[in-house]
DNA sequence: CGGGAAATTAACCCGTTGGATAAATACTGG
DNA sequence: CCAGTATTTATCCAACGGGTTAATTTCCCG
């Protein structure tokens, strides 16, 4: 008791004398921490699968601070999806395909799309999570409708300058092929727990993965082109053939 | 009270004499009812989304019904997954593609996992939330793993005989291909909510399904064979072309 | 420097939900 | 027809989880 009392006048010296600060303000840095720990809590569990109280204390963060910076659960989680769908439309834009001949411009933009569902696993687990709910919320954000068009056009760009010039045999409805691009890297990534299991294989092992990605380059690019690139995924039978391609 | 007692006497009565029945016993149709209301509300709200309760009301059963006959959340899950794989994998097993010219194969290949994926997309929500958790389940579960590499097989004599008949102008993996078909058709589907949102088309509508069916189809063969079919996809205008393809 | 708004913490509330228990009821073999 | 087993019902509960309330601390600016 006496000791006791003697600490609690020591602490409040100290306090006192250093000015020890319990925290600090930061409610820009709060928030960010609290996104980025949402985000990665959403992805790993699902919308309803994830913790309100994990995603505070992965955010170092009380409780109270979600619902003060952002919203409830669900508020939270259209925030993260908003996000995410900014951040990939954003690099995105910077991929300037017109600048590529029709071909390369293909490959460029399977090659972006593979690397960046590869850097960014969370992305397809939310989109999974959305689309579970049947876009519930997506419809409700006004945010992201609009940013699509735009890339929508980039490839349509890209698909008549390869006709015009003769690269191209057939002409694709622009969205047609981005969907198709987007599932070649969508669903093997999305899907490799279930498809390593079943399949027997580790489909993310770094041979795995450009065996992949140069599999899936030829298939469209032949697709397209008509020109038939060698590699075409490995043989019939075992052999592993040296990735043709590499990340940018 | 009085009125009460006479009507219990009454119902006691009928019991006796009518042999009133409050429940029959049908083992083997509770637990499919189980089965089958578990895999909805699976689908439709993930493993964590999903509810005992609302399971058991829809099986037109007892909650107490669902561990008697199945066991607890988890094991109701994966009594669903398996039985998810073995319907599709049966199916495909009398898909017989032996009998077609490889082109042919590919296609109807193409067609029947197109069409299967729309008449179940419980099935597709299956996997998706199979591979949040990183197929966990499936890893446990010792039914699914041997029953694929027959149909690996399949594909590979396919992809064998179109490479020495000439239709096909190059090899490729079997797994790959596969991986591809599936996908193409996966992820239009499994995420249609999204894409529908984004590019502002009702991608499951008869025409954009038609459309997608024949892309679908035009992509593959066109890469496997080099020769182009004429309908890849609706032009980079507006037209919309009518569907090459019916379902079977 | 001090008062008040902004940011943060601590503690609590309460409906939901997975799961368990025991009693009641139907069926079946002897 | 009866005894024992298989099946179903009616309750209960403890843990969990989202959300709230109120107090506490920090910082800014007049």
């Amino acid at each position: 008791m006496l000791q006791l009392a003697r600490c609690d006048q020591q602490a409040i010296d100290l306090a006192k004398a250093k000015r020890v600060q319990k925290w600090q303000r930061d409610p820009e840095g709060m928030r960010l921490r609290i996104l980025e720990a949402a985000k990665q809590e959403f992805a790993a569990h699902g919308l309803a699968g994830a913790r309100v109280d994990r995603i505070a204390a992965n955010a170092g963060a009380n409780k109270r601070m979600l619902y003060y910076h952002v919203g409830n659960k669900e508020d939270l989680y259209l925030a993260v999806l908003e996000g995410a769908y900014e951040k990939i439309r954003s690099e995105e834009r910077g991929l300037d395909l017109e600048h590529l001949d029709p071909p390369e411009a293909i490959e460029r933009l399977i090659d972006f799309t593979w690397n960046y569902f590869l850097r960014n696993p969370e992305f397809l687990a939310l989109l999974n999570t959305e689309n579970l709910a049947k876009a519930r919320h997506l419809k409700r954000s006004t945010k992201v409708k609009s940013m699509h068009s735009p890339f929508v056009e980039m490839i349509r760009t890209v698909v008549t300058r390869g006709v015009e010039s003769g690269d191209f045999r057939v002409t694709v409805d622009p969205v047609q092929l981005y969907i198709s691009i987007a599932a070649l890297c969508f669903f093997y990534l999305s899907n490799s727990a279930t498809l390593s299991v079943i399949f027997g294989r580790d489909l993310l092992k770094k041979e795995a993965r450009d065996e992949r990605l140069a599999h899936m380059v030829a298939l469209v690019l032949a697709a397209l082109t008509g020109k038939s690139t060698a590699d075409f995924g490995k043989a019939v039978g075992q052999g592993v053939r040296p990735p043709a391609h590499q990340p940018v």
